[in-house]
DNA sequence: ATAGATGCAAATATTTTGCCGCCAG
DNA sequence: CTGGCGGCAAAATATTTGCATCTAT
């Protein structure tokens, strides 16, 4: 399997800029009349202080490995119910790694992630271009945004040489 | 299920700007010594006519509409090779039908797809910034860029009233 | 007490693979 | 002719659902 080669090749994906504020999740839910379960409060945890972009199973065995009483079922349904209500984001990194979801703590800002095509290490980046393009957006359009999702791919200084050497089938 | 009937309210997502160049994808197929099948003929016809961005099973009926010697896994194989060769993109569309991926002939200029999150009508959108915001990017992030996905939700002008009285759960 | 949450098993949805026979070049 | 291609069945991957039970409030 072709996929499974080049999953194994993106075992860093690292996320820089992680925007995390430890405990804001958990505030968030319970704020918002939901009942904080010992699951909940795990899978949060877990979320807050991710240093990169989790799919569902990594968020579930990192939460396992808090407290094993946990089902992979319960993690779906609560990472919906956060998506949801707009406290998280979900990604897809261009299925770089497969088909499966990425998800990331609602930054302050919105952002744009560029990943290497070849290391798989995955780079946060703001720019006011972008707000202005969605404002543009909005006029040109008549349309109200409220989300949106810019995933690049490329490939960075290290990966440049090996990528021209290389390239895509 | 949700999802069934958020999706059933998606019957139009309609695409404004196809960049229809019929018989590009059979040529650029032939030229790089791909054989030609009965079943590639039939699956580039459907993409290079289509007006609105179709996902696997869409492509598949509409070919076997005309011939209905075709295979779904044929469809998944040939739409990959298209990819891989760089002749079609490959979207999500924010996931607002489902976890299925979309295709289009590749444009001649990248750009952005606008989708109404209660309607479901996607509009295609080119802008200067998004390409200098790109130039940006190569620039302070010092990389190569070879690929971009830009997806935005929102609520277009005929949609907005009814989404300010109904918002989101 | 009870509405809302979880666990479990099973169902769905989407995509990929192995293998063999076939056909475009 | 023959190596790339397609068909078929089955597997793999990813996510959702029905229902009984449990628990946070």
């Amino acid at each position: 399997m072709e996929s499974a080669s080049v999953a194994n090749r993106f075992s860093s994906g690292e996320r820089i800029n992680a925007g995390a504020r430890p405990g804001r999740l958990e505030a968030e839910l319970g704020s918002r009349g939901r009942r904080l379960t010992r699951q909940r409060r795990l899978i949060v945890r877990v979320m807050d202080t991710a240093q990169r972009h989790l799919d569902i199973d990594e968020i579930y065995e990192r939460a396992r490995k808090l407290d094993h009483r946990i089902h992979r079922v319960t993690v779906y349904r609560t990472v919906d119910l956060l998506k949801r209500m707009g406290l998280i984001d979900e990604l897809d990194l261009l299925h770089l790694r497969g088909d499966r979801h990425y998800y990331e703590t609602h930054a302050p800002r919105e952002h744009i992630h560029i990943a290497c095509l070849r290391c798989g290490k995955v780079r946060e980046f703001e720019s006011t271009l972008y707000d202005e393009m969605k404002r543009q957006i909005e006029q040109q359009l008549d349309m109200k945004i409220t989300m949106s999702r810019t995933e690049v791919g490329g490939y960075c200084r290290s990966c440049l040489p090996a990528a021209k050497r290389a390239p895509a089938s």
